[in-house]
Parts: structure tokens; C-alpha cells; sequence
DNA sequence: TTGTTCAACTAAACAGTGTTCAGTAAATTT
DNA sequence: AAATTTACTGAACACTGTTTAGTTGAACAA
């Protein structure tokens, strides 16, 4: 009896349809954009079906930043292939993050800055995806530590420190803080925050 | 004839009743209750009366914001009060900085994280207030460049780092993505964060 | 004092939001 | 063929920011 089996992949796609259609909303004109009236108006369902797949709009977009989370470590994991310093290893994944922010900022504010996806894991539930990337940092820091190379001697203040800093100039971009220096200079001067402090923490 | 005097000081004196009401409402219950209709709830006006002293609520947003900046280049300053050292100098204003945002973190929020103020400036006008803070960062820097007790040697560019660790370390707090560590120890590993951060970059 | 002007204020509406629920219609099972 | 289950939706609810037409009372000029 497949038919059991063929309602749960007809259930499974119209969740995936439902989820590329927010983003694809969500990247091109933001998250405030993304109304569920948007998302059900384009893939021609009525709103109320949304709910059907998903608890509320933090749920929804939860599964979004999930989306985001992937390409992310992905991204941040190919990076560093080939190479064997841990300094240059730590460079390569600082960029990489750098980059993804800078080609996906609607996904990164979504993933970092907004409260919604944090409000469908409030209590009980945990951050597994945000871990997981964390954990990519830890294991570059480690290596750093190990083979002495860094001005840290804990891997979690280390790794804390340096994500920090990393989304500290990223969000301050993302949310107009930069302004000061000018839409042209601005990620320059990030790249160059980002290098000088890697000189820095080097030993 | 003191009667335009007086009507301008009525006007005056509605705006900061709006402003203040605005701020209480949202210092409580955060900025997503703090609605128009809220504030002209609680000082018995109706909701259109707010428009006829602020363009939009972005605007009305972007004054509060200020009284924020008000407040803590207030706290800043005094921090540094008697210290000669660059680096102390430079530790008291991080600190200050950081208590900050623990003590205030909806108005920490609405300064540096928040869409709402710089929507308000967007184009032509200035964000002089953050500019005006960021100066204060910038005049301990110098100071230690000067003196060579940091590993930096170009002020805006040690700025802009130094600013974005703390924002970093802080915004993440805020919006909830150091779960990980825990309410209870969160703090501490951000001040043990800052400590060895600013160790790492004197020298 | 009267008539007029002007400013402060508001009721009501508009267009939008997330969310819920009763009801429908079709597919599946008995 | 009848009963049940499933997928879906129209319409409503309670909000949001914002605009506009209209009211009311104070200030001014005759």
C-alpha cells in the first residue's frame, strides 16, 4: 500500500516548496516583506495552509535560517581545504564568513541579528545548527592552540572572542553602523580590521 | 505678547511627554509593544495627535535612540574620570560600555541593533550621536597608539575592530545565540572575553 | 462684542500584519 | 454506497502604522 507512502512525500514536498518560496521572498525583499500572505499568494495556496506545515512564522523561518545554516558550513568547511596551518586555516574560515555575509545578508541577518528563529527554540529546544558551525571555529582554534600559534590558552574564550569580533563587524555593516565611512571604503576597512587582527592574536 | 513662547513651550513639553512614554513603554515591554497606540494609550491622547509631532515612529525611534547615546557617552565619560593610563583608559571604557548594554539591553537593542533610527537618516542626514561615541573610543585609542601600549597602528582601523568585538560579544548576548553557554555563566566568559582581549592587543 | 482665522486634536478609515476556526470538497477506507 | 478522514480555504479576530476630513476652542481683528 504506497499510498500512505506517496501522501507523506506529497506532504514532505509541499513543506519544501512552502520553505524555498520564503526564501527565495525573504532574500530578494527581506524579512519584513515576507509576510505569509506573500508566501501563500506565490505558490498559490491560501494563507491558512501555511499553518498546516508549520506552527507559526518563527517556526517557519526557523527552518529558513536552517537553510541558511547549511550553505554556511558548507561553504566554511570547502574553505579550508588543502591547507595545513592553523593560522592560515583560521584566515580562510574568518573569510569565508566574511564573504557569505557580504553575498547573503538577508540570510545572515536572519541566522544572527533576528529574534524570530530564536523564539521557535525558546526553552526546551536547542540551537543545533548554530552549534555545529560554532563547533567548525573551535576545532580551527584548537588546532591553533595546540600547535601554539595563538595568543589564547581556553578554546571557548578564544573561539567566543573571535566569532564576536567576526560578527560585530558584519552586523554593524548589515545594520547601517558603518556609515561613517562610506558604502565605498567600508569593506575594505573590514578586510583590513579582519587581517590586522589575525596579525595581532598570531604569535 | 508671551502667548507664541508659551505655545512653543507646550509643544515642546508634548514631545517629551511622547518621548518619555515612548521610552518607559518600551524599556518594560521591549520595542516590538511599544506600538503608536500604546504610547497614545498611556498619556490619554489619540494615536494621530503622535504625527503631529513625529514624521513616523521611525523618527519618533530615532529620538529616543539619542536620549540613549545621551546616556551613555554620560557613562563613558565618567568611567575615564582619574585615570591616566591608555589601557586603563581604554578597559574602563569597554566596561562601561558592556554594563551598558547589560543594564539597558532594549535601549543597547534599539541604538546599534535596530533598523528603526537609521531608516529615519537614511541618506543625506547624519548619525551624529554614534559618531559622537564613537569619537570617545576613538581619543582613548590615539592615546594608546601615541604611547605605543597597543598593537595597533592605525586608529580607525583599531577602532572599528575594537568597537566591533564589543558589539559582537554583546549583540550575540542580546539576541540570544550564546544558549550554548548559558545564562548563568554567559556573563562572566564575556567580561574573561574582554579581559584577554585587551591583553592579547597591548603591548 | 462679534466674526474670523488658526492651531490642536481626534474619529474613522485604509491597508497591512499573524493567526484561528468553522465549513467544504475530495480522496480514502469500510 | 456510505462513512470517515484529510487537505484546504473564506472569513473573521485582533493587532499594526498611517492618513484624512472634520470638530472644537483659543487667539486675533473689527
Amino acid at each position: 500500500m504506497g499510498i500512505i507512502e506517496r501522501k507523506e512525500r506529497d506532504k514532505q514536498e509541499m513543506r519544501l516548496k512552502i520553505l524555498e518560496t520564503a526564501q527565495q521572498i525573504f532574500i530578494e525583499e527581506g524579512f519584513e516583506k515576507a509576510s505569509i500572505r506573500a508566501i501563500a499568494d506565490r505558490i498559490e495556496y491560501s494563507p491558512a495552509t501555511i499553518y498546516l506545515y508549520f506552527k507559526d512564522k518563527n517556526e517557519l523561518f526557523f527552518s529558513v535560517h536552517e537553510m541558511g545554516f547549511e550553505k554556511l558550513i558548507l561553504e566554511m568547511t570547502i574553505a579550508i581545504e588543502g591547507i595545513t596551518d592553523p593560522i592560515e586555516e583560521l584566515r580562510a574560515r574568518g573569510f569565508a564568513y566574511m564573504k557569505f555575509a557580504f553575498q547573503n545578508p538577508e540570510m545572515y541577518d536572519l541566522m544572527f541579528i533576528q529574534n524570530a528563529p530564536m523564539e521557535s527554540i525558546k526553552e526546551s529546544s536547542v540551537w543545533t545548527c548554530g552549534h555545529q558551525c560554532f563547533e567548525l571555529l573551535c576545532q580551527t582554534i584548537q588546532k591553533c592552540i595546540d600547535q601554539n600559534y595563538i595568543r589564547f590558552d581556553d578554546i571557548y574564550i578564544a573561539s567566543m572572542s573571535i566569532w564576536s569580533f567576526m560578527h560585530g563587524l558584519v552586523s554593524l555593516k548589515i545594520r547601517n553602523r558603518f556609515q561613517k565611512f562610506g558604502e565605498a571604503h567600508v569593506n575594505e576597512l573590514m578586510k583590513s580590521s579582519v587581517e590586522q587582527m589575525i596579525a595581532i592574536i598570531s604569535k
